[in-house]
DNA sequence: GATGAATGAGTTTTCATTCAT
DNA sequence: TATGAATGAAAACTCATTCAT
């Protein structure tokens, strides 16, 4: 069952096409001819090509969000721990995310408030989870801050988006992903007692 | 004596649009109203509209090399601290160094050789840097790096990097400014012995 | 029944303009407007100048090979009468092709394999037509040819193509018109028996 | 003495300009730079690209008129051979004066004066020259044409303005030439008694 | 649902020409 | 004489969007 719907097949021609190009580049003609659809469809079905961005971006980070939700609400692993895991999660995840990635960019549609919505709601949710988690880890002694929680959790999240645009690069994921657990190993050191 | 010349007089325009609305965004009327001129003349002085953004993005580039060489040059300071100063003044000149960000993106001009090129030649300019300083600072027993300098260098100048555009976002860097002082400790104590 | 596709009427307009002005002095506007369409659908149907220019001259080539085929095939006639009537029929066929003769021109888009690749095959094929027919003649005893039969036929057929820039202009064609076939009979009767 | 004054020198490199990619491809720019001078030095010479061209056209013409000068004042040759010489000689010169045969195209400069006035003296002088010849010839005997005399003469300067073209591209200039004197000879038999 | 056709505003680019020096 | 700089009008081309069928 549920064989997917011409929506459905559409929204994956967009994905693939605006992840390729970037939002500017991709003109509609391309995404289209990339569903082998005529461009009417893609007005038929999403209005404009803002909302049809916005539908791919909602797509990927609702996906995202129900990764890392699991990965917050691991009982088990230690503050320390989850840290690393939700580091390499998210790294994982966005790798098939990339234009949740385009609308951060500065300059990225300033007027559109969509792109505001999204993003504060998305980082902001983040940085929360990160400093529940860094709150119990300082309470329950795994760590110790010198700095403001919730500084430290923004540059955190910010520092793991700025990562994405090198490391998705072609072959430069598969070569520093070797060395990845041990830079995060680096990074939590830093804010470790 | 040193009157700007006509051509410096558009590239400070191009340089000034292009920061404000992207590269896609600006178009080449937006320049010349802005330096008063007309569209024609950006295309005797620079050909195309890309040309003219490789000047902006190679003025930049000089700047910020200039700037660093001298915090690189820095004969008293240990290692950890020319390495603070070097983050610092990197965040400090990039700030008004945005197009050269714009050449940094996934997607950007995959084709045009000549940002691979750009790209290429500072990036790995400034990785030297740091792995010279790394080796120093490891020789004389200041830092300890558990793994390959190469890639440690590499992964922090893709932290910078990728710090930027949250950092220049309006407003945040002003927030996250006096923090990072703070937040440069923690990296650095990562890898401090 | 078949009403003229929409493709169709632009492709007149194009004919017409073209051949009236040429192919770099007319401007897709004129064409647009002689077509009362906007220049958007030229794009849609043609893609560029250039193919709008290719389906043009095609569209007028195989209007002239349809045209000379019913005369080659003529199986009644002589040689020197078919001959002849080749030399009227073209000249007659393309005082309404003109834009095929533009292609012809040295310098006309010489980088543009699309005119060589028109060029030769038309002329290579009127070529052979002509060389058969001079070589029937020959067998049967009613030409005689004191070069190379290839040579010959290669040769004719650039007069035909030089003829037409002065036949076409204003006026000249109705007052040369009425001493051609008296023409023909002196350039027929350099290679009869 | 007699080196060669700048304005010489500029028309050098106009002519070789115009004659390689036509008038219309052709940009002052071109020309300045193969002459490696600046653009305005043209204008300063010649005042505008039409009168550039004007120049370089009258230019060839007044060479073209000299060299048949002195094959039409030949007083020994008989008719026929003054014709044929005159054929070859045209194509000879022709072959270094491309510049003027673009003027007498279809659709050329169709409202520039300048054009019809040189069309019209030259080919008129040339025409002139054919029916003098002619005329001598049928008196003398050596010569039969069963039509209007001024007409032949206008198809015959006609049929040599027209394989030009084809003569001069790449390699058939030196391919035809061998076969040129036999088809002189097809050509002047249709008129031979 | 789907699409072929059409549109028009906007963008890059070209280039003959002008002119101060 | 010569030229670097500037110009602006015109041209090719792009593309999101609309709409009748």
């Amino acid at each position: 069952m549920s064989k997917t719907t011409p929506k459905q097949h559409l929204l994956k021609a967009a994905s693939a096409t605006f992840s390729k190009y970037g939002f500017y580049k991709t003109a509609m003609e391309d995404i289209a001819a990339k569903a082998q659809k005529a461009k009417g469809s893609l007005y038929y079905h999403f209005g404009s090509k803002e909302l049809l961005f916005e539908a791919v971006v909602l797509e990927e980070l609702n996906q995202l969000k129900a990764a890392l939700t699991v990965v917050f609400a691991d009982a088990i692993s230690d503050s320390r721990a989850i840290l690393k895991n939700y580091m390499l999660k998210r790294m994982e995840v966005l790798r098939y995310a990339p234009n949740y990635q385009e609308t951060l960019r500065p300059n990225f549609y300033e007027h559109y408030d969509f792109v505001n919505t999204v993003k504060e709601e998305m980082v902001q949710w983040e940085v929360q989870q990160i400093m529940q988690l860094i709150g119990r880890g300082t309470e329950e002694g795994q760590l110790e801050l010198p700095g403001d929680h919730l500084v430290y959790s923004q540059v955190l999240v910010m520092l793991l988006q700025g990562l994405e645009p090198n490391f998705y690069l072609k072959g430069e994921y598969d070569r520093l992903e070797a060395h990845f657990d041990n830079l995060i190993n680096i990074i939590t050191k830093g804010i470790s007692k």
